[in-house]
DNA sequence: TATTGTTATACTCTATAACTATA
DNA sequence: TATAGTTATAGAGTATAACAATA
């Protein structure tokens, strides 16, 4: 890999030596499970990148720019990162010819980033290699497991961002 | 956050802006909703990780060195990098006073990576923290759909893995 | 010859701080 | 003054390639 997506798993300790934890299949624990889960999508998230010559933050940016232009200080907010990150990385994704900076009509200070007709097809074949990949890791759930599967995870995802809403 | 370990999560396109996508809560695409888990334990390891001090990759090595001695190569095929990556990781850990670079009394070429006491006391504080907050996380879970969630991410996991070793 | 680990070099991504140009 | 974006500088993490020492 090229400047990989590192994959954060180990957690738990004794999971890489310990043979019995290893083999934890049968019955994983579901915290364990959940971190291995994680560093499973994020391992296929950084090779498809690869595949498609992008690193995981650029394939990133292509897939938030599929929504249309955005203005450097939004797509900073949007990814959780200083806006002088996205000077860097707008101007690695220009250089690749992926996108380009454009003026904004009513405000002289501000700038677009927009894709270029490469940088929109590479983004519609990196999603949809994501979204098939994705498709692939969720086969082996039967219908019924995988409703189950996705209200659970609604149920985590909606009561995270509640509970994040009611830190701030 | 210094040096954060960035949350990888949309792919959706028109995740990020339709009104209708964002509160998909109610029923949110089952793929969709894998890759919003994922930025959200990822998110999670990357804030307990600054909140202790360490950079996700580091945290993730103290945690792998709670099982005991690591060599550098060792080290190296378990976190999927080269070994000079490991170099530099171990310069880091070992500058910080979190392990130790020591001989192997049978290999004059090999070193085995240890912890600290300091970076032993640094590893569990991470890891309970880490582990507390994937317990909140699963929280809202009841015990019959935590069940359902555990098995449906056992059998995803297995699948993936008997999958992977098929393509070597 | 193969393996262990290091050095050298380069790139990506990020942070902070200071700066320019507009609003 | 506040906002949009840039530059400068520093550090982490990674890759590749060449190297040393030992097996």
């Amino acid at each position: 890999m090229t400047t990989t997506g590192q994959p954060i798993a180990a957690t738990a300790p004794g999971r890489e030596a310990a043979p019995e934890s290893r083999c934890a299949g049968a019955h994983l624990d579901i915290a364990v499970g959940l971190v291995q889960l994680t560093g499973l999508v994020q391992g296929m998230y950084a090779r498809v990148s690869e595949r498609h010559g992008l690193t995981p933050v650029q394939a990133k940016l292509l897939c938030v720019l599929l929504d249309g232009p955005r203005g450097m200080a939004e797509l900073a907010h949007c990814f959780g990162v200083e806006k002088a990150a996205l000077t860097g990385l707008t101007d690695r994704a220009e250089r690749r010819g992926l996108a380009r900076r454009s003026a904004v009509p009513g405000d002289r200070r501000a700038l677009q980033v927009t894709l270029t007709d490469t940088g929109h097809q590479a983004a519609l074949a990196f999603h949809a290699e994501v979204t098939a990949e994705l498709t692939r890791l969720l086969s082996p759930l039967s219908p019924g497991g995988r409703e189950h599967f996705r209200a659970a995870m609604a149920e985590i995802i909606t009561e995270h961002r509640a509970a994040s809403s009611r830190d701030e």
